[in-house]
DNA sequence: ATGCCAGGTAACACCTGA
């Protein structure tokens, strides 16, 4: 039996991060990691000083925005960058390979979608029904495998610190909701929900006004495993540990625990 | 009602984020 532990962190710039990450993976040891908003192109990521703590490592990046990695102490195969149907979307937002011989992972960086007023919001939702058919696709195959990332979602009011205070909010409209309902619904278990049903979990704390002192948090970043994944479930968690550090990403890794 | 903070780029201001 192998136990593979698998973390999504929207690291917010891995150069401004490098030193926090570096110390993250060797403390908490995870065998595959996915990266979010890496705010880099691929030549710019610090692959050496990430490859010498034994990580093979696949990035899809982009200039200045978005941009997405993952890292694995097993070889990874069949790397896969982008979501079909994206024809003329420049966002470097979704990434998915095979690890451990076989799970497939994904590193997701949904779109934010504010103001929800604009494009900004359509283009998620949209983004979101390309993101769905690529689920559907990838679950087809019958094997293991996990979608982690920021998708930019509070799924319950329960989920936030102040409900009303996001009201307005695209991380929280009812379409947002059900687009991420219809995900789990394709027979996706939460990996963080399958042990922590608890409420009031966060991943994410605004930088501004003392949020994380106060524990204004969001509860936005998933892990969504496909069936036979769900059946090798051991644990999962939020390790909060990196968000306290001096030059914190605003959030912070989710991970779980695979025997397989 | 607005800005608060942080990062990147490019320039000493503006965009984006959630």
């Amino acid at each position: 039996m192998t136990t593979v532990k698998i973390a999504t962190w929207n690291v917010n710039s891995i150069k401004a991060r490098l030193q926090n990450v570096l110390a993250w993976l060797k403390s908490f040891s995870p065998d595959v990691v996915l990266f979010q908003e890496i705010k880099c192109v691929d030549d710019a990521f610090p692959r050496l000083e990430i490859e010498d703590l034994g990580y093979n490592v696949v990035t899809h990046g982009q200039k200045t925005y978005n941009g997405v990695a993952i890292l694995s102490k097993s070889p990874i195969e069949d790397a896969a960058p982008g979501l079909p149907g994206d024809d003329g979307d420049d966002h470097a937002r979704y990434l998915e390979a095979t690890v451990f011989g076989k799970i497939r992972v994904a590193s997701i960086y949904l779109p934010n979608g504010n103001p929800i007023d604009t494009p900004k919001f359509p283009y998620k939702l949209a983004w979101m029904d390309r993101l769905k058919a690529q689920m559907m696709r990838t679950l087809s195959l019958e094997e293991m495998a996990v979608f982690g990332g920021d998708y930019n979602v509070i799924p319950k009011d329960s989920d936030v610190y102040d409900a009303r205070a996001y009201a307005m909010d695209a991380l929280m409209q009812p379409d947002s909701r059900a687009r991420f309902r219809s995900m789990l619904h394709l027979g996706l278990t939460d990996a963080l929900r399958a042990f922590h049903p608890e409420e009031h979990l966060y991943s994410y704390w605004d930088y501004q006004a003392g949020a994380w002192q106060k524990d204004h948090g969001l509860l936005i970043d998933h892990l969504l495993v496909s069936p036979q994944a769900a059946d090798k479930l051991v644990n999962s968690g939020i390790d909060k540990g990196p968000r306290g550090k001096e030059k914190a990403s605003d959030h912070t890794p989710v991970w779980c625990e695979l025997e397989i």
